[in-house]
RNA sequence: GCCGCGUUCAUCUAGGGGUCUAGGAUGCCACCCUUUCACGGUGGUCACACGGGUUCAAAUCCCGUACGCGGUACCA
């Protein structure tokens, strides 16, 4: 067995595609757990859709997600250049040797001839005629001078892939098994445009054969095409490479995960829109990993070295797959629970400051470490803003179920107790609110519920005594007494 | 329309002839823990698309139907 190589082949024609990110990692974790090699292959071939800047978000988006390039256009490598539009010699090399065997013919047709021959040939039954090469403008209908001519004379035309008639086209799928096609399905496929470069289906197959692939991972929609490349590998002498084409990543609600079905539910598609979102890159990779593939037992948290090691083409599943944001946010809270305090204040900080101002490490941290069992996405802290300013509304509903009429009095006794308090400790403050209630003949719940709104505006949080400790002995007092007053 | 692929809880999935009164995870609900909220723990809710076959035995194999998705471009 040669070593793996595998390459991760987008377009640059917009944001990387979070389903385009699952592609890429499994293609990584092929090449990672095998030893093998990983090339990012930059598939440029439609100038029209070309989007500047599109390759900086991809490669940012990898290296976001930990993804590292073996090969490619920064990278280098021995098999460059490594975008399509670089490479236009080799693929008029192959046209031309297509054209000599017979394999591919010359078309001159306008692309109104061609929208005519549809129009014509199209019935009920079939509304999508294959382009009828007998009747149209091309070298198999013209005479060679005719050709030579209309050649010479520069007039556009395009290389159209001669298709048998009547053939099986059988190959092995990793992931489906055997698939068959009859070639009367495939069109004479346009090889190389009029503008010269080539369509992705020849381009594709001279790239995985001339940077040696072994393995080529990709989407389901591109299973029909399938018939097309083998035909091609086959006219050309070349040995495909194996297929695995993985399962399409759906919308929650089943349909397609369109650009406009996600925003009106609410869904990143964006790579980039998930980073923004305030998704770990881990919890992403580790969700995505599921999508369609499991390790077989029941372990579910992974980094991108325990899935390699996990990972196997076999095990990916063939049906599509629904994405669930709720899944998303739970690998989140697992993975940011698995990391330091600190890691987690770092990661907090730009959402925080945004909110409060500059604050000091060391009681970010502490924050960090006091709520990080509270936590879905690291900048979520930044709810906690009453750590670092006074609270200027309190919770509607909290109010309602937990400030009485005797709670301003309380509020205002313990804050009178707090004032008083020597050293300002878990211990102490706790203390001297047990005291209150012994004093008062309240229950706990009657002075603490009402402190802790007084304090931080919401009834949820973490300890309420370790929260008063950070919060301080003074803006405790003050908030105390601001509440009593403000809230009667 | 035609071709291809698919179909196990709401979602991601395990399972691939008997061990399945179908297992795990998320979500949801309840309880425990906690005088808050979470975390955690325990339990519950929830599925083999349908119809035929094959077989002593089918979620598992075969056929058909339905439904979903993809393809059917000088887009990838």
């Amino acid at each position: 067995m040669p070593p793996v190589r595998v390459r991760f082949a987008p377009s640059p024609t917009g944001l990387l595609h979070i389903g385009g990110l699952r592609t890429a990692l499994y293609n990584w974790l092929l090449a990672t757990k095998t030893g093998g090699t990983f090339v990012l292959r930059i598939e440029d071939t439609d100038q029209s859709r070309f989007v500047e800047g599109a390759e900086a978000d991809i490669r940012a988006s990898l290296a976001w997600a930990g993804l590292t390039i073996d090969e490619g256009s920064v990278e280098g490598g021995p098999h460059g250049p490594y975008r399509q539009s670089e490479r236009t010699a080799l693929y008029r090399e192959a046209v031309d040797r297509l054209l000599a065997e017979g394999t591919a013919y010359l078309a001159f047709d306008t692309p109104e001839a061609i929208q005519a021959m549809r129009e014509r040939l199209a019935t009920k039954d079939n509304p999508n005629p294959r382009y009828d090469r007998a009747t149209m403008t091309n070298s198999l209908t013209l005479s060679a001078e005719e050709v030579q001519r209309r050649t010479e004379a520069g007039e556009p035309h395009v290389v159209r892939l001669k298709v048998p008639e009547g053939e099986t086209v059988t190959f092995t799928d990793l992931i489906r098994g055997e698939v068959t096609f009859s070639t009367d399905e495939v069109d004479d496929q346009v090889l190389l445009k009029s503008d010269g470069l080539p369509t992705y289906h020849l381009a594709n197959v001279v790239d995985d054969h001339d940077m040696a692939i072994t393995h080529v991972i990709r989407g389901e929609e591109w299973l029909s095409s399938v018939p097309k490349h083998i035909l091609l590998y086959r006219a050309l002498g070349w040995e495909p490479p194996a297929l695995a084409h993985l399962p399409l990543i759906l919308a929650p609600t089943g349909g397609k995960l369109s650009k406009r079905n996600a925003d009106t539910l609410g869904i990143p598609v964006n790579v980039h829109a998930y980073r923004d979102a305030g998704y770990e890159a881990e919890a992403v990779v580790n969700w995505l990993a599921f999508l369609g593939w499991n390790p077989g037992d029941e372990r579910e948290m992974f980094r991108l070295g325990s899935l390699a090691d996990a990972f196997s083409i076999e095990r990916i599943g063939s049906s599509g797959v629904q994405l669930s944001m709720d899944k998303l946010a739970w690998f989140n809270g697992q993975h940011l629970r698995e990391m330091t305090t600190g890691e987690i204040a770092r990661r907090a900080r730009p959402a925080v400051e945004a909110r409060v101002g500059a604050v000091d490490d060391a009681d970010l941290v502490a924050v960090a470490e006091l709520m990080r069992e509270r936590l879905t996405l690291a900048k979520d802290l930044a709810d906690a803003a009453y750590f670092f300013e006074d609270p200027t509304t309190y919770d509607e509903r909290g109010l309602k179920k937990r400030w009485k009429d005797d709670s301003a009095r309380l509020v205002a006794l313990y804050a009178d107790r707090a004032a008083l308090l020597d050293e300002w400790t878990k211990a102490s403050t706790e203390a001297a609110m047990r005291d209150l209630a012994e004093a008062e003949g309240a229950g706990f719940g009657r002075i603490i519920h009402p402190v802790r709104l007084a304090v931080t505006g919401t009834s949820a949080g973490a300890g309420m005594f370790e929260t008063l400790v950070l919060v301080g002995q003074e803006a405790t007092v003050r908030r105390l007494r601001r509440a009593a007053e403000t809230l009667g």
